[in-house]
DNA sequence: CCACTATTTGTAAGCGCTTACATGGCAAAT
DNA sequence: ATTTGCCATGTAAGCGCTTACAAATAGTGG
């Protein structure tokens, strides 16, 4: 009984409960539209059928897709992980659906997805961070696309943004270092060009540099991707240059853990020689040994934040409000004093 | 010039380059079959306006997306990320958009999803592990979407498979664990109702000891959730038990990773007092102190090999091929001989 | 029992694209 | 010059759905 040989239609389904097609896609999708006796029959043959709706041709004549896109820098690490899960989980639950793609921090592969992700009729775009071509925001305007900036707040841009600032945050816990005794002060940071996050870490250290009375160029600073062994790398450049500094500040805690493997690789025992923090406070973060002094970002609370305001811009009830984070330190075993001589490459 | 209003269609497009929608439309798709003048007006034309095409349409009308769906346990930890990396890289190489889920281990969820990336065109699927309701695979069958399995690899069963042997491969490692004096053996495995890989795993080592001499059902097994403080939580259990293994083996390194830590909240040393052995061999398995012993996965080459095959099915160049990948154990410090006098509880 | 309103269902016009088929133009062949 | 054949382009029919509007049916008060 019925066609097997390929999937039902709309019609097909009409067809078999002996109503229009108006009907059937009344059941669908304003249940409250038709009367019980008719929506059970409709919803029998639905089920019966095993029909499931061809979402193009429902976006194509709704106009509407209930699906939101995210394009994030990378998924081959933890660090949006988490914020992601969060922004699914409260999409999920106001029936959305969230297509993510990464773009490996390139901002051309970013341009593209943007353009696939509109193409395919996305309602709205969580994206990472402010930096890109202007064209890029008149390209979504125009498309009708409303976008969030997520893991970077800053209230003087166009764009609504749920975020924190990277600037603040890594200031406060330069202070730490700082009040720590350290004043020979160096960074690994993951590429800045096209990053404002990793730029604005960069001038948050150097900010905090500043108001304590410590040259700013006297810091030592490599930039490299966002991967372990480029951290390990980092650093062992760092301490083999000629004044070795008392910590390394990184751009994140995958850049910290690799700084750590570093360290254990050429024997630099961690805090006593050199203390090491991070950024992010991932799971990652805990995991090493000796676990990391490093930024916690509420990553959860980020991506449930985000999603409901891009959300809110989507249905037309917010023009967009931006939202900022409170990170706070969290002090773990990675940071300690300098050590009394602390050893130079002399 | 041109209307700033909205986002322009083919029709547009077609009007402003002097031309019908088909020859666009022939321009974007099969540039070779229309002569060099015309295109190079039309793309001007695609070009100043700003055109997208409007991904909807297009599969309407062509009944192809050029979009791969997958869907991945959880994208919480780095289990599935390098493969799904590899995976990734490889679709874009050929011209293909990757969508991708996670279903949170939820079979309910799982299905949900799949229905989400039929109902959107997708024209390949790949899912993770073969356990799952045969009802599943018919709907697939029915709206002619070929499926990939990847993780695992069984030859005994209809779908097309590029994994590895899950069984096979713990029981190497368990071979090893044996050889190094063990006997005592622990486990802590994901939850297994659902997920085939897991019960592979077990079986392996069960397999593993019976080859041995060593009666299985001595084994003391936890079934957890795939977090890091599950693991520690299941370790802290495991050596709670009157009598404590010799080595704790995991289902995964988040599990290890997990372990480890428990280890250290009970001031229990690894490897000198109880030895731990995990499984994938993700980036955490080095990280961690001591560095793990483990199952190493190919993941990235599994990655771009589930992407070409499924392509291959996709285009009909191929009926669908199953691939075992081989796995080699990587020997690190979290796994010794067992101490002379292995401390019980009693 | 009728007129009128409210409710349920049907009709049909697109949404923006691809593509089978038709058409027209031009060069080579007769 | 006429025919043939080929190639570039145009015409128009859908793809499967939603939804404005029309129609039919049911309910209500006079």
């Amino acid at each position: 009984m019925g066609n097997t040989r390929s999937a039902p239609t709309l019609d097909d389904v009409a067809k078999e409960a002996g109503v229009s097609t108006a009907t059937v896609s009344r059941c669908l999708n304003s249940p409250e539209r038709v009367v019980e006796k008719t929506r059970i029959r409709v919803m029998k043959a639905v089920e019966e059928m095993g029909y499931t709706p061809n979402f193009a041709a429902r976006v194509m004549a709704a106009k509407q897709s209930f699906t939101i896109g995210a394009i994030i820098p990378t998924m081959e690490n933890a660090i949006f992980a988490r914020g992601l899960q969060a922004f699914q989980d409260e999409l999920r639950e106001r029936g959305y659906t969230l297509l993510v793609s990464s773009s490996a921090y390139k901002p051309g592969i970013e341009k593209e997805q943007i353009r696939t992700l509109v193409a395919r009729g996305v309602d709205g775009l969580l994206l990472i961070g402010h930096e890109r071509e202007e064209q890029i925001y008149e390209y979504l305007e125009r498309h009708r696309v409303p976008v969030l900036i997520a893991w970077s707040y800053s209230p003087d841009v166009r764009q609504t943004s749920v975020g924190f600032s990277n600037r603040d945050a890594i200031f406060e816990l330069a202070q730490n270092v700082i009040d720590a005794g350290h004043s020979r002060i160096a960074m690994i940071s993951g590429f800045t060009e096209g990053n404002d996050r990793a730029q604005k870490r960069v001038v948050g250290i150097r900010d905090a540099l500043c108001a304590n009375g410590i040259d700013p160029d006297s810091m030592e600073l490599v930039e490299t991707t966002y991967e372990i062994d480029s951290g390990a790398n980092a650093f062992v450049d760092l301490m083999s240059r000629p004044t070795r500094p008392t910590v390394v500040m990184c751009g994140n805690d995958v850049l910290a853990a690799g700084a750590l493997r570093g360290a254990r690789k050429m024997g630099i025992s961690v805090p006593e020689e050199v203390s090491i923090t991070g950024f992010d406070d991932i799971e990652l973060a805990e995991i090493v040994s000796p676990p990391l002094t490093t930024v916690h970002v509420p990553h959860r609370k980020m991506g449930h934040k985000a999603a409901q305001e891009l959300i809110a811009m989507v249905e037309g009830s917010s023009e967009g409000a931006s939202t900022c984070i409170n990170t706070h330190i969290v002090s773990r075993q990675s940071l300690a004093k300098p050590p009394k001589n602390a050893a130079t490459n002399k």
